[in-house]
DNA sequence: ACATCACATGTTATGATATAACGTTCGAGG
DNA sequence: CCTCGAACGTTATATCATAACATGTGATGT
């Protein structure tokens, strides 16, 4: 079941050409784009949805690139920090980006049932948030936002 | 330290109104509002900022109200469920609603540095996300909005 | 070549958050 | 009364994440 978008699609493509902009961009950057950290985003990338760092963990375990809980998470501090990958907060989980490089606000959109998650595409909300904040003084350098409910599948199974 | 919208403020008359709101609230819908509830409630609306749940089970304990995790988990559960108090995502924490009551979509500003948190109105997002997520033919239920950032005293010790 | 430094990694242990499961209590409604 | 469902008490465990420290490794300047 391929997750994000909600739609069936051959992302083989997809994920050759994420990698190959990762690892120029890390060049470009002077990052470093160890085995760890790209089999990392390859997984996330391949799985093409969201995943439990342990659930990443025991792959990489099974392929010999280590088996311990920093392994994973030092891959995804990097990746999350440089913007290959997001956090969803909502279900202490990891997917990579699905348009790496742009400065965008991530959102997302994930289904209560079967977990699926798209990212959408917003825009820095310059309405009644940012007036907020910006009345109280407050300086917004990140938002997330994640929106619950059900993917057309499930909407179509529940109804 | 008050944080709940960056401003010290008296907020004695606050916690009395809001528990009593939220008890005819509970009367007139047949929920039952009993004392591990109430009183955690009561913890969020005194200490008016975002607590992790073993720092409220902390406080439960001192006063004799149960001392395993679970005691605190449902009766977050309880007030998250019926809009008394919201989770923030980012934190694993909890915080009592400033609105109670009013069907509205929270939006928090968390500081990076001292961690307060105010909840922000919002509106419900007619913009790129509603129309994405029409557009895939996902059904909104609920949504989330964390912005990240520094508060005012923090922006200017920072500055 | 050698020292040095920054960065990444290996490894052990632990911390922090949350839930499963099961038995008991207690009050509302028949 | 009796029954039922909701709440509660308790034990144990699952799940997610980080601290701390030792080790390797490649770039840089001398
Ligand atoms: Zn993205
Ligand atoms: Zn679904
Ligand atoms: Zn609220
Ligand atoms: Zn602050």
């Amino acid at each position: 079941m391929d997750s994000i978008g909600f739609q069936q699609h051959d992302h083989s493509h997809c994920i050759a050409e994420a990698i190959a902009a990762a690892e120029e961009r890390c060049k470009a950057e002077k990052l470093q784009f160890t085995p760890a950290r790209r089999r990392v985003l390859e997984i996330l990338l391949e799985q093409h949805r969201a995943m439990g760092a342990y659930e990443i963990l025991e792959i990489l375990a099974a392929e010999g690139l280590g088996s311990q809980p920093p392994v994973v998470y030092r891959a995804l501090d990097f990746l999350v920090g440089h913007g290959f990958v997001h956090r969803i907060e909502r279900m202490n989980a990891y997917t990579a980006c699905t348009h790496p490089g742009e400065d965008h606000v991530p959102a997302f959109l994930i289904c209560r049932l079967c977990k699926a998650v798209a990212e959408a595409e917003t825009v820095l909300d310059g309405g009644r948030l940012g007036k907020a904040a910006h009345e109280t003084g407050f300086v917004i350098e990140k938002i997330v936002v994640e929106a619950e409910g059900l993917c057309p599948a499930c909407a179509e199974t529940a109804a």
